[in-house]
DNA sequence: TCGCGGCGTGCAAACGATTGCGGTGACCTC
DNA sequence: GAGGTCACCGCAATCGTTTGCACGCCGCGA
């Protein structure tokens, strides 16, 4: 009978027990001298023999058994709504790059924006011990999974600022981006500014509005509600629906701020189908200054978040939040700029 | 003193023991009533008592345990060169979800095609105890990491196929795209049709290439080195670079198929910065269909690859090579098709 | 009546690490 | 020289599951 059954995969791979017996010590002790953390508690001599035999069998520890002990996965679950919306791939990396950094990694999931999906997501995730949660799922009247079935679980939020101030979060600055934007168009020479606004239950969707009022109040312009309208999603569609409905309305408009660069290709769309020409007729402004934004037709002049730099400060806020849980919740405010481009001018006439 | 050090966290899960002992039955014969193909060993009664149970203290089988004892982790790492590149986000997209059905997740980690980082991330995931792997590294000699440290572990290609065939893979029919690109410049009346070729030591640089010698024969014309040039990477800097390197030779062209998406939008910037319009006095066609490409001044014909496809291809291989790791190895060849859009026009004169 | 073949279960050893506790020396002090 | 301190390290339990093995029991055939 052959032994049968070589249960382990590979070149088998070297275990504490085998660097402790290299180095002639208990395994106990390797793994005291391994840990950065336990290291002191080890003769300094000791250590450089474990370390020395570890390095010589390629030890790499073994998270799963690591986590079994410990119940710490390293792995941190980040839920976003869509990758495939440009607007996520940059904030993901900044998470990834910062979270590698400590030795952890992310698993990623898409919401679709569905609660459903999210609350599996969250429950595969937790099932398999993630440390902690990164959410960019942007509901605003979110009694739904996150801090419910995030349950004791540490949870940053991005995008979206927590309404009670209880979790930390790193967010745009969307009241501020929505101000450079106004005022530029002001600058320009605009009064008649109309907002194709996102869903109104997003606090993106919710908190541009609001900056727009603000701004426009602060510019001496009054508001008309004519002006505005609210999409369903934050979508070209949308933004073309919305467009045309707007210039249906017969309105004299010279600018349009839309809720996002997505919503203001819808734009475009409207433009080219009706023979209008932006920025000449009309000026579009986006918001998040998505990939690629400025080889569009026209340019883009867009609101530019920093999302490479909010996913790495989420990242880093959970990260610390690992460390000591009992930490004040902080709450990331960063700065948005404003990259003027093609698609405004000033006024037509 | 106080009990101190509650190390669980949460309101303790539920374990195997405990469900045991509320079916009064041992641990062991918990586990195989609850693992469905363990069983018919238990007794029908049994085992409907542990599933009672189970329910009842809504257990949920720790993985990390599993995983220690089985080596299975339910999770399959992806490496993909860069998650900002807009190729991946869909091919992703597409392996999530199909994975999901099957209740795996993925370990995503971008290599930004640097061996080394390959190198770590694949260690990571194999500590991580990932049960395969789906890599969209595109080198064309990979004597590195991938089947070397993918040690034993299974793993399909993506976006370029194994050499000596014996890993599974899904690619895009390069080849045809780029004849298909070819003939629609032909049929346009170009002849004089330059190559912006990628990096030819990822396989997609090669094959494109080859393409390009392919269907000019095909069409008649005759291979002119002069007209092709090849990158250091797949990026806008290098196609900007090679355009204007091309341009600078002042030879006659009336065509430029490049190597992508990115390095056409390379082109753009080349020719803007000359004062050449596009499509009036030269044609570009790219490959991809990167999103928004039909959004691009001028709108980008390009060769269009079904990525969210292609990823679910790819999670579907995996997962069918999990089940049975000595399956053929598949090779999955998509078709593309091409998305002609304003930047190709007949040439000039 | 005895033996035997299953079935169903319990037992306990893994998996690979972490960690409280206790023990052994070395060194110091009085 | 006895006793105490302290640094260092080994021991073994533990985390939650899986799984080979053995055992008890029941029924059946001889």
């Amino acid at each position: 009978m052959a032994p049968a059954m070589e249960t382990g995969r590979g070149p088998d791979r070297a275990t504490l027990k085998d660097v402790a017996a290299l180095a002639g010590v208990h395994p106990g002790t390797a793994s005291r001298a391994i840990n950065v953390d336990t290291r002191d508690l080890v003769n300094e001599e000791t250590a450089r023999r474990v370390l020395a035999a570890a390095d010589e069998l390629g030890y790499r520890p073994n998270p799963i058994a690591r986590g079994l002990k410990t119940s710490r996965s390293y792995t941190v679950g980040v839920l976003i709504p869509d990758l495939t919306n440009p607007l996520f791939p940059r904030i993901v990396r900044g998470i990834q790059d910062k979270l590698e950094e400590s030795g952890y990694i992310p698993l990623i999931a898409n919401t679709d924006n569905d609660p459903a999906r999210e609350r599996a997501d969250i429950e595969a995730m937790r099932a398999r011990q993630v440390d902690g949660l990164i959410t960019a799922t942007a509901h605003r009247h979110d009694d739904l999974a996150i801090d419910g079935a995030g349950g004791e679980l540490p949870v940053v939020l991005v995008n979206r600022r927590h309404e009670q101030g209880t979790r930390p979060s790193v967010v745009a600055d969307d009241r501020l981006g929505v101000r450079l934007a106004i005022e530029h168009l002001v600058a320009l020479g605009h009064r008649r500014i109309a907002h194709l606004a996102g869903p109104q239950d997003l606090s993106t969707g919710y908190l541009r509005l609001q900056g727009y009022r603000e701004a426009l109040a602060d510019a001496g312009i009054e508001y008309d509600d004519e002006l505005v309208l609210a999409a369903d999603a934050f979508v070209e569609e949308e933004g073309q629906r919305l467009c045309n409905e707007l210039l249906d309305r017969g309105l004299e408009v010279t600018a349009i701020f839309a809720g996002n660069d997505l919503m203001a290709l819808g734009c475009y769309d409207a433009f080219v189908a009706r023979g209008i020409v932006c920025p000449d007729q009309i000026s579009v402004v986006g918001f998040n200054d998505m990939p690629f934004a400025a080889w569009f037709d026209p340019p883009l002049t867009t609101v530019h978040l920093p999302q490479y730099e909010i996913g790495e400060r989420a990242a880093e806020l959970l990260l610390e939040r690992l460390r000591d849980p009992a930490a004040e919740p902080t709450q990331m405010l960063l700065e948005p700029t404003l990259a003027v481009r093609g698609s405004t001018a000033p006024p037509a006439g």
